[in-house]
RNA sequence: GCCGAAGUGGCGGAACGGCAGACGCGGCCGACUUAAACUCGGCUGCCCGCGAGGGCGUCAGGGUUCGAAUCCCUGCUUCGGCACCA
């Protein structure tokens, strides 16, 4: 009889609940309890676009779970949110709706705030930190102050990478190969500015060591592959004299490969050198200066991909070979970069696929220098070679390398190295990929830069006491785009901290990336206004023992933080190195199209609807159980009722045990020859089964299995519903194991039938979720009887139900004696058999 | 091109080298209902067979093993990252 009890309503269940853990301050913590063991957990903040998304509740919610479930193990859980309110679309809001960034940003925080509510989300909100208020941001100034003393920010002339929409761009965030902007898409330009950088190659190596750190394979790899080290030597060459120059300029390159020294039948300098100039012979200027242009224009309108044919010009002089005194042509080409490396390269087409490339396009030597050692005396000096031979093997020696010939090449790369260092001419040298962060913007919604300008002394920092250097409150876009503090005369126009002369002030912001690279630190103390980091804390909470978030930062927010660790354990702000001990990609909710969400796309996901219609707990769920929490994948509802259902079911097994269902004849009836005691022991060791898995996926992240073992303890009860067993002891206990396993994730109604159950049972209310995780009763998950698969041959005829701890042979001899396994042994010769795994399985095999 | 991850029913997905397809969706059948919805029960990888049962099955092809979705090799496809980095 349904009518027994009253339906599961989760919009009248879920707000009372809220409100009650919110009275109760259930998920504030106590960050100076030192009672208990501390876990930080980090869940990324998010930027204040307006609108929770589904994607968001993919983020936080088993998050929340993972905070429940540490916190029912008796840790001090510290789970802090905030958000990440600096930003471009907040400007480019501004700029279409006549809004000021600050009413568009707090007010979708506002929004956003209420929306995390709903989710049932444990987060200790007195610790929020908004990083577009002048009490986070003047931190940014602090710290880059600090960093400007100690060297680790400074300013620079440099070629950089130019949005037209966002202005300069690290170059984390500049994307693809046709080298678009991470944001707008725009296309990418080369400008040379004037810009502020932050000395994270300072780091690189040691960003390269994740000992110690709990990190995904792959984000370790992306790291790895960014920061790009090569070690190789470099080598210098010095320019021939001749008819128009006096020779004896240096001409440093850096090669990975100093074995194939003997091979470098020319060079080539990025256009940009700096020597281009000087090496340029004059009938051949013309022709050099088109190039140049060119490849200028060419960086500017797009840069094409390997697939495109050479292009370089020879500059008329010639460089001279450090080993063997040899004239080679310089030549000026775009496949070398001016920024990597020393701009410039040794060319050894015989083993490098660009140079033999472009060696064949125009003509120039191919000289073998690297054999296998087998064929070594066989093959020609390298002019017939039809591609370059770039393999590092073992096996390989030189040849046409005088007395180095013959020398196995890994030997060679040292040997020659050494000479070049006894001669001066060169030396062992280790190249990165990575640059300097570039954190300029051209903006006005960021941080402002602490520095003015002065006339007399130049670059000159804000003294701490008149930090924060504000924003403007009122702007005024004059419909440019462009960022209006450079005509705000209220802002700009200073005076020199110094000399007391007018100063103008950096107009420029700092880059968003910035606020999220040290956000952690503040939660811990967000108003304390001495300081950035309250450093006992710190030492008591950090590092971070699990981070969540999207994989889409593996090179910007994930190196970067641990960059500024390491930058802020140098000035001694903080005490550790790495800011995050575990981190766990989730991975990433697409729209239903399988593209990115986006607004632009329209394929966002609004889940206040599926909220509105199923509850926060049906929604969190069954995100959980969509698929394992590192894969993402295409939204789609399809799915969502049954996890509904199983919420329901679960509300009626708890309220009514006892009732009967109407559709199914056996209903109310225990199965024919099965003791009520037998029923008992078979619930005691589903629930107790269940506990050891569940426990166990709670703490690998694996939330999909985890629910499934909840639904089939769930499906065993309803079994049982309505019989002797329900409502008795085992019963009892096995809905109790459910409720509590069922609380990180589903709180609200895990909440509700406890409270419900308690004052059934006449005991006084208290949370469930301060309950402690119950402990597996291995006694009542040990077995009467034990299923054994028989396989002949790997396949599957037979099984046999055997005591626990039957013996071997004797699970032989019983294997054997079976009708079916002597079937399937007609006409066939027994080989062996195998027990397998302490009497798991049996295979017999035959012939 | 290089690096990384992954390919399992109609779908999302399970499976310490040991019973492939748990759990859920969808579908079919049934019960309840005047009826429908809800709910409940049963069945549901493909093929042959009334059935008992049998055969085939984890991207493709090889290999290792008593036994492979799982390990190894080759190839294909998809997704993510990088983009002439010397």
């Amino acid at each position: 009889d349904r009518t027994r009890i009253d339906r599961y309503d989760p919009a009248a269940i879920e707000p009372r609940w809220q409100a009650r853990w919110a009275e109760l301050r259930l998920h504030e913590t106590d960050l100076h309890d030192e009672g208990r063991e501390k876990f930080y957990l980090l869940t990324m903040y998010p930027y204040p676009s307006g609108d929770l998304h589904i994607g968001h509740w993919y983020i936080i919610t088993p998050s929340d779970a993972i905070a429940r479930f540490q916190r029912m193990h008796g840790r001090n859980v510290f789970f802090p949110i905030g958000f990440d309110a600096f930003g471009l679309p907040a400007e480019n809001a501004a700029i279409k709706n006549q809004i000021h960034p600050w009413q568009w940003t707090f007010r979708n925080i506002d929004h956003m705030r209420a929306q995390l509510r709903t989710m049932g989300a444990t987060f200790s909100w007195p610790n929020e930190v908004v990083t577009a208020d002048p009490d986070y941001y003047r931190w940014n100034q602090w710290i880059f102050l600090r960093f400007l003393e100690a060297g680790l920010a400074y300013r620079a002339t440099a070629t950089v990478d130019w949005c037209p929409n966002d202005g300069t761009l690290a170059r984390e965030q500049v994307e693809g190969a046709d080298r678009h902007c991470w944001r707008c898409g725009a296309l990418v330009e080369k400008r040379d500015l004037d810009q502020w950088f932050l000395r994270i190659t300072k780091y690189a190596d040691e960003l390269l060591d994740f000992s110690g750190i709990d990190w995904p394979e792959p984000i370790r790899v992306m790291q790895t592959n960014w920061i790009g080290r090569s070690d190789g030597a470099e080598v210098v060459f010095t320019t021939a004299p001749d008819d128009v120059q006096p020779g004896g300029d240096e001409l440093r390159v850096f090669t990975t490969r100093p074995d194939t020294l003997y091979g470098a039948t020319f060079m080539v300098l990025a256009p940009e050198h700096p020597l281009v100039g000087r090496l340029t012979h004059p009938e051949r200027q013309a022709e050099v200066d088109a190039y140049i242009a060119r490849a200028e224009r060419e960086t500017e309108i797009e840069r094409l991909s390997t697939e495109r044919e050479k292009t370089g010009v020879f500059t008329g002089s010639y460089a001279v070979n450090p080993v063997n005194d040899e004239r080679i042509q310089i030549w000026v080409a775009d496949y070398v970069l001016a920024g990597y490396g020393t701009g410039a390269i040794m060319a050894v087409p015989a083993h490098d696929e660009r140079d033999f490339a472009f060696a064949r396009r125009f003509g120039l030597p191919v000289r073998r220098v690297i054999a296998p050692k087998e064929q070594a005396g066989e093959l020609d000096d390298g002019s017939s070679m039809t591609e370059a031979y770039v393999s590092k093997s073992q096996d390989d020696v030189l040849v046409n390398s005088r007395l180095f010939d013959g020398l196995p090449a890994p030997s060679a790369f040292g040997a020659i190295v050494d000479r070049l260092a006894a001669e001066d001419r060169g030396k062992a040298a280790v190249t990165y990929r990575l640059r300097d962060w570039l954190i300029s913007r051209q903006r006005y919604w960021g941080t402002p830069f602490p520095v003015v300008y002065c006339e007399r002394d130049g670059i000159v920092p804000v003294p701490d006491d008149q930090l924060p250097v504000r924003l403007p409150e009122t702007v005024d876009y004059e419909g440019r785009g462009e960022n209006p503090l450079r005509h705000d005369h209220a802002f700009l126009d200073t005076t020199c901290p110094r000399c007391g002369l007018p100063a103008r002030r950096e107009t420029d912001t700092m880059d968003t990336f910035i606020d999220s690279s040290w956000y952690w630190y503040r939660y811990l103390s967000p108003h304390k206004p001495d300081g950035p980091v309250d450093g006992a804390l710190e030492a008591r909470w950090c590092p971070v023992d699990q981070y969540t978030g999207g994989a889409e930062h593996a090179v910007m927010h994930l190196l970067y933080s641990r960059f500024f660790t390491k930058a802020l354990n140098d000035i001694g702000v903080v005490h550790e190195r790495e800011p995050f001990k575990r981190l766990f990609n989730q991975g990433q909710v697409l729209g239903a199209d399988g593209e990115r969400m986006s607004k632009s796309r329209g394929n966002v996901q609004d889940p206040d609807e599926l909220i509105a219609r199923y509850g926060a707990d049906t929604v969190r769920l069954f995100l959980m159980f969509m698929g394992p929490w590192d894969q993402g994948g295409p939204w789609s509802p399809t799915g969502i009722g049954g996890v509904h259902r199983f919420l329901n079911r679960v509300w009626t097994l708890v309220l009514d045990p006892r009732g009967v269902e109407a559709g199914d004849p056996e209903a109310g009836r225990l199965p024919a020859g099965e003791t009520p005691e037998a029923a008992a022991r078979a619930l005691r060791s589903a629930a107790h089964s269940t506990l050891r898995v569940v426990t166990d996926e709670y703490g690998g992240f694996r939330f999909n299995t985890m629910v499934a073992h909840l639904m089939e303890l769930a499906n065993l009860l309803y079994h049982y519903r309505g019989t002797d067993v329900a409502g008795g002891e085992a019963w009892d206990e096995a809905v109790r194991l459910l409720l509590l396993m069922l609380a990180p994730s589903a709180p609200h109604i895990a909440e509700e039938l406890w409270a419900r159950r308690l004052a059934a049972r006449g005991e006084a209310w208290h949370s469930i979720h301060t309950e402690s995780w119950p402990a597996v009763d291995a006694a009542a998950i040990e077995e009467e009887a034990r299923e054994v698969p028989v396989q002949v041959n790997g396949k599957l005829r037979d099984r046999l139900l055997v005591p626990p701890d039957i013996a071997p042979a004797e699970l032989e001899r019983l294997a054997l004696g079976r009708e079916k396994i002597q079937a399937a042994l007609a006409g066939h010769e027994l080989v062996r058999v195998v027990v397998a795994g302490g009497g798991r399985l049996v295979n017999v095999v035959v012939r």
